[in-house]
DNA sequence: CCGCATCCAGATTGATACTG
DNA sequence: CAGTATCAATCTGGATGCGG
């Protein structure tokens, strides 16, 4: 049986799940680990902009969630592998449409932007 | 004709958008919006916790975005309501699912950091 | 290669008070 | 009712250097 949750309640709990959503970089790094597994400097390189020290954060904040593993290999030197954990599947799946509608939309948002700023005289 | 843009890229116009919906508070307004118009201070109390300052510059952005409306009524006192735009009512599909996420998979995440911490000693 | 520790500047926010 | 203005406090992020 599953507890009651209102997200428009304050300190429901689901605000963390949002907070932790509400982050670029956490939905770009979902994104990226759909279909597989990624290094870390992989994902740093390919997710441009992102600095070591965020990245590092946001991952052990995606790994305490629950919704990324993390995998550390023997190797010299070291090889540590992200992947989405199954509950973290069933997020990017939201999360990707998310990211492509931003892609599909851009220029209509760009296009109000534009429109907006010209009524500020 | 569509312009290619990769959320990968850095200065990609994309990662505006993704900044815009990477806050827990525009993901639960348009939430909210979604269905109805809203007044201002109706927001406010739904919404709990978050302060009259950044609801206000929240659904300026939001505006100015083009994914919200606000309708002034000249009534004593003024009127004023928020309302989804239809580039609004695209992305609330996708918003609201992962409001809705959050809701059905919070049990799951809370335990995965019950468990996370249980390992830090 | 993968990350943590430190320092520091800049952005965000909350509280409070005030306007049309 | 629906905001704006201001200021202090806090949080965040970038840069750098080191360690396993």
């Amino acid at each position: 049986m599953q507890a009651e949750y209102d997200v428009y309640e304050d300190k429901c709990p689901t605000r963390m799940v949002l907070d932790r959503l509400a982050d670029k970089w956490s939905v770009l790094i979902l994104d990226r680990l759909d279909n597989e597994a990624v290094r870390f400097n992989q994902l740093r390189r390919d997710i441009k902009g992102v600095s070591q020290k965020v990245l590092s954060q946001t991952l052990k904040k995606l790994e305490r969630d629950g919704l990324i593993s993390r995998t550390v290999f023997a190797t010299v030197p070291v090889t540590v592998e992200y992947a989405l954990t199954p509950l973290g599947k069933t997020l990017t799946d939201c999360v990707s449409e998310l990211a492509h509608w931003a892609e599909r939309n851009m220029d209509e948002v760009l296009a109000a932007q534009k429109s907006y700023d010209k009524t500020l005289d």
